[in-house]
RNA sequence: AGGGCUAUCGCCAAACGGUAAGGCAACGGACUCUGACUCCGUCAUUUCAAGGUUCGAAUCCUUGUAGCCCUGCCA
């Protein structure tokens, strides 16, 4: 690609670019391993973007392993949630899908080598104690009673252990490094616990599991993992991993691979990404589900209607660097119309219909006009779409006292219909309650497909749907599930909530090239913004389409 | 004086001692059968603050300040 200006390097290709050069790896190898307990959301995403980008950058793997070493919160029904945002996303993890308890053996073993070592023993000690024996972060730990234990007898005790001989918490094994360390995460970590858990995969062959901080490097090391990716919170943990790797000889110093580089997480303004609030959307019946389209979660975008290109361009937007921020929303609105425009049909709809009466156009006559799909765009092609006497427009493109700059239809005044005709209000009809229920005008035959010949010009253009022809439609428009104003939280932890974050509006037309539009498809309804069918209520008899993103507009009614 | 990390435009983010990229947003203007798109233009004499070193500092040093993370047998 000739991409334009040249990109500067974020600090993790030129972290890779130094490791290549100083030949601590020949061939990088990434990974993204999620713990199946949940869904993925538009955070994961960067992160999985990443991983997979930087294999293809310089040409190496990108395996997904999925992080199950903790069976208590682990279902089958994630991993397969979490395989397919990611095939989805395009991430191509090709035959090397793992999971972390493909290698419970191997950790069993490490563990073993540990205790050989005098590097590791059982201990007796409780939760709570364990707790009260660490310290605090401004004073060192204490030894722990049990730390003294020979050799064989902590062989003896692990392997008791391992064959189920204590109860689920009644001993753990500690790595021995150091109680008095101003890292917490190295005076002395449990690296394996005994919990009796049906595991999703290996099912009742293990009763103890081992912990994250010493398995990860394990799994990254098997896997020949070069470059271990994660977040800023485990910055503190990096001399952990590194201790374990070199412990158990899967590398020499803290400078060869894998290697753990921190990355600060994506944060998104005015969004919802915590699995405990979310879960409360969901019960609360504020939200449709874990796919609501006003969700961030990988598959609310999806069915809202985002593709893997947006998401793709706009984690590429925000770059990759650790200073912890929020982006923008408007950034995400950007890219996914930056993808759409170009791709789309720009189709005509009425959200809120009005009917307009055109007098002096011969009842009973039909004209299948040639529209355009994309005017910039050729290879979308054209279509027809039915022009009769009775329309429906929006009712924003009318009204009876227009304010300066108003240049859509009021009377007296010549619009276009777009790709129809020139048309000029004359009159119109209000119920009782001072509703305009009806709009005539005339039109000139001389201005069929929307231009004069006299060349008069126009100012206004709008969309119009023939009133016999169109389609009923229902149609979804979302806005931040967030107050923006307020930001995120209340005062007591509680979500601001924004109450208009949804409107639905049942009686919209649409024109009839969208009658057999299927789930996910999109389009651009001309003037209005970018709409995909809803995979999960729409049918053939009753069309719901989702708002992905309105269109800029710098068009305000002055009040 | 616990430890670790971070601070550059409203929001992201480059710059690696040589004189503040880029994107989003915003604002002008041109164009327009979408008040969209596109195009042109504007938008940090200054980088959290104060000192210091240097011919030269966002980059180095000192001292502060602010924010985030760490006291799970979670990941």
């Amino acid at each position: 690609m000739e991409n334009e200006a040249v990109v500067s390097k974020n600090f993790i290709e030129q972290i890779i670019e130094k490791d290549i050069e100083e030949g601590h790896c020949q061939e990088i190898h990434t990974r993204f391993p999620p713990e199946p307990n949940g869904y993925l959301h538009i955070g994961h995403a960067k992160a999985i973007l990443l991983n997979y980008g930087l294999a293809q950058k310089y040409n190496g793997k990108f395996n997904l392993r999925f992080d199950d070493t903790n069976p208590t919160k682990e279902k089958t029904e994630f991993v397969n949630a979490i395989e397919s945002d990611i095939a989805w996303l395009g991430a191509d993890w090709e035959d090397r899908l793992y999971f972390a308890s493909d290698y419970f053996q191997e950790m069993y073993e490490g563990a073993i080598k540990l205790i050989k070592k005098g590097k590791a023993y059982v201990s007796d000690l409780t939760a709570e104690q364990i707790r009260e024996y660490r310290g605090t972060l401004t004073e060192p730990g204490k030894e722990d009673p049990y730390s003294t234990r020979s050799v064989e007898e902590n062989l003896q005790l692990f392997e008791d252990m391992k064959n189920g001989k204590f109860a689920d918490g009644e001993k753990v094994l500690r790595a021995r490094i150091d109680m008095a360390s101003s890292n917490i995460n190295m005076r002395d970590p449990v690296i394996y616990r005994v919990a009796r858990m049906n595991h999703h995969r290996t099912g009742d062959s293990w009763c103890i599991y081992p912990m994250y901080d010493y398995a990860h490097p394990i799994e990254d090391a098997v896997e020949g993992i070069t470059h271990s990716i994660c977040t800023l919170e485990f910055e503190d943990h990096r001399p952990l991993y590194d201790w374990v790797l070199i412990e158990l000889g899967y590398k020499d110093d803290a400078t060869g691979t894998p290697k753990q580089i921190e990355f600060a997480k994506l944060y998104l303004t005015n969004v919802v990404t915590g699995k405990r609030y979310i879960k409360r959307l969901v019960e609360e019946g504020i939200v449709d589900g874990w796919d609501d389209p006003r969700l961030v979660s990988i598959a609310a975008l999806k069915r809202r209607g985002f593709t893997p290109e947006s998401i793709k361009l706009f984690v590429e937007l925000c770059g990759v660097a650790k200073a912890n921020s929020s982006v923008d929303y408007a950034m995400l609105e950007y890219c996914i119309r930056e993808d759409l425009k170009l791709k789309k049909s720009r189709m005509m709809a009425i959200l809120d219909p009005i009917k307009v009466v055109i007098d002096n156009y011969p009842e009973g006559q039909v004209e299948y006009l040639e529209v355009a799909n994309n005017l910039e765009n050729e290879e979308l092609g054209s279509r027809t779409v039915p022009f009769t006497r009775e329309i429906y427009i929006d009712r924003e493109d009318f009204m009876e006292e227009p304010p300066k700059k108003y240049f859509r239809m009021f009377p007296g005044n010549e619009v276009r219909l777009m790709n129809a005709y020139f048309v000029t209000c004359n009159s119109y009809v209000k119920d009782e309650n001072g509703k305009v229920t009806e709009i005539h005008c005339t039109y000139d035959p001389a201005s069929r497909g929307g231009n004069s010949p006299d060349g008069r010009k126009v100012k206004g253009t709008i969309q119009w749907v023939s009133a016999e022809y169109g389609i009923k439609a229902e149609v979804r428009l979302y806005e931040n599930l967030i107050d923006e104003e307020k930001g995120v939280y209340n005062e007591d932890g509680s979500l601001n909530l924004n109450p208009n974050s949804l409107t639905v509006l049942k009686d919209c037309v649409v024109e009839s090239n969208l009658a057999d539009a299927k789930a996910y498809d999109s389009f651009q309804f001309v003037r209005q913004g970018f709409f995909c069918v809803d995979a999960k209520d729409s049918t053939e008899d009753h069309l719901v389409f989702n708002r992905i993103v309105s269109l800029k507009s710098s068009f305000k009614l002055p009040n």
